[in-house]
DNA sequence: TATCTTTGTATCGCGAACGATATAAATAAA
DNA sequence: TTTATTTATATCGTTCGCGATACAAAGATA
């Protein structure tokens, strides 16, 4: 049996299994707030700058528009979001957060501590963690420019 | 707003894109032998070891039989893998490969190699993988295990 | 033996992801 | 000003991923 071709072996199952525990890790803490975690990801998005095109969300989250669409629309449908026409360009659907949408803000503003808890292990402190983040930044670069 | 609501401050988006962006480079690979992503999870681990119970397979991939079933019916029907009733014991449903699906393993064995170009960057290096995988392992175990 | 509990797998429903494709508005070229 | 091309979103179909639930076989208990 080859050796590379073995599950303990490869980078890809790793980022791919702790994606998946993570964001269930997140589950219970945002189901509270009638959010899964595409949703949580769009609302952090819309918080940090309100208003925005839907093709800047999804650049921002690395998703294409076909993925980001249907999300915003069941968004819009809870009502966290409203899309709108844009007006200098009729081709954009301008998002914005609803007064539900903005007053969710403080209501997720424990959950990064909360998950922080839950994520705490042995090997990831503060000062590993600069170096996780930085060869998962320079993986996620080289993996979405190589993509073009 | 929040500095800890930032997208830029959140180990899960990072996890969470390296890996949606990794099972992308994947693609054109796989497709070329008939594959997705978490299927070729399961052809790994059948060809670790052969004749396995959904269960086992399940475990080693982090994933739930509701998850497991459907992908391995959608394999029968492609024509690698046979699944029957365990003789032992009559719930297990035993999983093996076929011919076909046995033969695929040469044909994959180039795949981590091309992949591996395709990751290759100036932060993950021979000497840094080793802690990145540590660091992953590590919460792989955390999280799994605050699961139950 | 009859009943209860656990275990292994499967069914159902919904929300992503994403490749492929479509459509309309904006821009460029002829 | 037609015509062609690009850009911003959206639609469609398929495959996951998973919470909730169902069901039958196996094991435990009464």
């Amino acid at each position: 049996m080859q050796e590379q071709l073995k599950l303990d072996n490869q980078l890809c199952f790793r980022l791919y299994t702790a994606a998946r525990l993570i964001t269930q890790a997140y589950h219970p803490l945002l189901s509270g707030i009638g959010l899964t975690y595409p949703q949580y990801l769009v609302m952090m998005v819309l918080w940090e700058q309100d208003a925005q095109p839907v093709n800047d969300i999804a650049k921002k989250l690395y998703l294409e528009t076909n993925t980001v669409t249907p999300l915003l629309k069941r968004m819009e449908a809870e009502g966290f979001i409203s899309r709108s026409k844009g007006k200098a360009d009729a081709r954009q659907v301008i998002v914005k957060l609803t007064p539900k949408g903005r007053k969710l803000e403080s209501q997720a503003s424990c959950i990064p501590f909360q998950l922080g808890q839950a994520v705490a292990c042995r090997s990831i402190t503060p000062e590993t963690a600069p170096g996780l983040y930085e060869m998962l930044d320079d993986l996620i670069h080289t993996l979405s420019s190589a993509g073009r």
